[in-house]
RNA sequence: GUGGCCGUAGAUCAGCUGGUAGAUCACCGGAUUGUGGCUCCGGUUGUCGCGGGUUCGAAUCCCGUCGGUCACCCCA
């Protein structure tokens, strides 16, 4: 202990396995939840080239701006996902999977990456689940998708949740009605807070969603995209909305909505929480359609919609418990030839499907013991040289405070008995 | 990235206005020599985040730094 210990990153974190019991959970519930709607699982690497971020989220977005872990390997610009929705259409592309089948459906969970200051909620190093659709323009699928996030969020059970609902209308619009809001934004540029001053140049859409009071007058004043969008963009965000209220899934549409990736087009959504235990950061997830970027991307021209959910957000507001520890059997050996012999047990009962630890420190029979609660042990098995001899091992019941004498021979069926017959507390 | 607050045993924390540290839980051992969880008794645990400064002397004051946290920001 002399040594300076070395520690982890910061704003990335060891997940201990009392911990992990309560991703698995997560992880199982999602899995489950998108196979039900036909979303197979996707896994891609944790490295990407850069440009496939900057060409994807967009120059501009504080993504890429500023919060990517970006460095050259053997002179090939490399990054850390920052988002996963960049890597599944990369693979759609590379492996021309829109040969295959005419609508793709993928789930991938795991770790991204952004260098922001970490927070509650906010990590360096975090995990999203998310799903992405390929070749359906919808708005049928987006209603789907929407529907299943809240019921997804019902099933883990994170409280309260509100459906942010948004169209940005298709590529054409998005661009008129950039230059419909810069019209309305340049002339008070001087009252905007310096971010969005810097992003009338950048990023004029993101100056819709500040909250910096001095914007705020500018915001309200400013020409709502809603009504901006072109007649097919408006029917088919007409028609998401009847089918969300026809399936009662409850949405407030919020016109000022942007979200930080550039790629969106038309549908766009976010999730929050209003668990207290999130903090500021209530986006539970988000996502919307990107009709444009498989093509952007170098691919044929597929429709896309998407979401991310980040899993340690759901963590915190979740109230879903992890099932009940698997009870085990706990074998204390005492001396040499018992150790051994405890050895050949424990891989019989594992055979069996128990789970079985061995104390193996050696000591009093008594610290063996005692460590039956911190496994949480069922049964003990005692055995020295004295059941050695006489063929036996001594089974202990430890809730029942009883125990007996059990023919070696036999021990394996009496266990399996013993947790057959339901000892679960 | 900006500002506030915090940083003492593995964990949660106490330690007032400066005199080199404690509680609880956990852990280990014991309560007639091979029998747990409860109880009782005993024990270990710390470069008081790190570095520097003030001082005869600092966990206690000052500065810096790192980490955490809250808000801003951003989003998952």
């Amino acid at each position: 202990m002399s040594a300076r210990a070395i520690s982890a990153v910061k704003g990335m974190n060891d997940l201990l396995p009392e911990e992990v019991e309560r991703w698995r959970v997560l992880e199982e519930t999602i899995r489950e939840t998108t196979r039900l709607h036909g979303y197979r699982e996707i896994r891609t690497p944790l490295v990407e080239p850069t440009p496939l971020f900057v060409r994807s989220v967009g120059e501009g977005t504080d993504i890429v701006d500023k919060e990517m872990y970006s460095f050259v390997f053997h002179d090939e610009p490399l990054t850390l996902r920052p988002e996963g929705t960049a890597s599944v259409v990369r693979a759609y592309v590379e492996h021309a999977l829109h040969t295959k089948e005419p609508v793709s459906r993928f789930l991938y969970v795991g770790p991204m990456f952004r260098g922001e200051r970490p927070a509650r909620g906010r990590y360096r190093q975090f995990h999203q689940a998310g799903c992405e659709v390929f070749g359906d323009p919808g708005p049928v699928v987006d209603a789907e998708m929407i529907d299943m996030l809240v019921g997804l969020m019902a099933k883990l059970e994170v409280g309260e949740v509100e459906v942010l609902l948004n169209s940005l209308g298709g590529a054409g619009t998005k661009a008129r009605y950039r230059e419909r809001l810069l019209a309305h934004l340049e002339p008070m540029k001087e009252s905007l807070s310096q971010d969005s001053q810097r992003r009338l140049e950048t990023n004029p859409l993101r100056i819709l969603d500040s909250k910096h009071p001095q914007d705020q007058e500018a915001i309200a004043g400013a020409p709502s995209i809603l009504e901006s969008i072109d007649d097919e963009d408006r029917a088919h965000f007409d028609r998401l909305r009847a089918l969300l209220d026809a399936l009662g899934t409850p949405y407030r549409v919020e016109p000022r909505l942007v979200r930080g990736l550039d790629y969106y087009s038309r549908t766009l959504f976010e999730i929050r929480g209003k668990s207290p235990e999130l903090g500021a950061q209530n986006a539970l997830g988000g996502g919307g359609r990107y009709d444009a970027l498989v093509e952007d991307l170098g691919g044929p021209k597929v429709s896309g919609i998407g979401f991310g959910l980040g899993l340690e957000r759901l963590l915190l507001a979740s109230k879903a418990k992890p099932g009940l520890r698997v009870r085990s059997v706990l074998i204390a050996p005492m001396g040499a030839r018992a150790q051994t012999e405890a050895l050949v047990i424990a891989r019989e009962l594992r055979a069996l499907g128990i789970v079985a630890h061995v104390e193996g420190r050696g000591g009093s029979l008594k610290s063996m013991l005692r460590r039956t609660a911190s496994v949480d042990a069922g049964v003990a098995l005692v055995l020295g040289d004295g059941e050695l001899d006489r063929g036996v091992v001594q089974l202990k019941e430890l809730d029942a405070h009883v125990q007996r004498d059990v023919a070696r021979a036999e021990l394996a069926a009496e266990v399996t008995r013993f947790f057959g017959r339901g000892t679960t507390p």
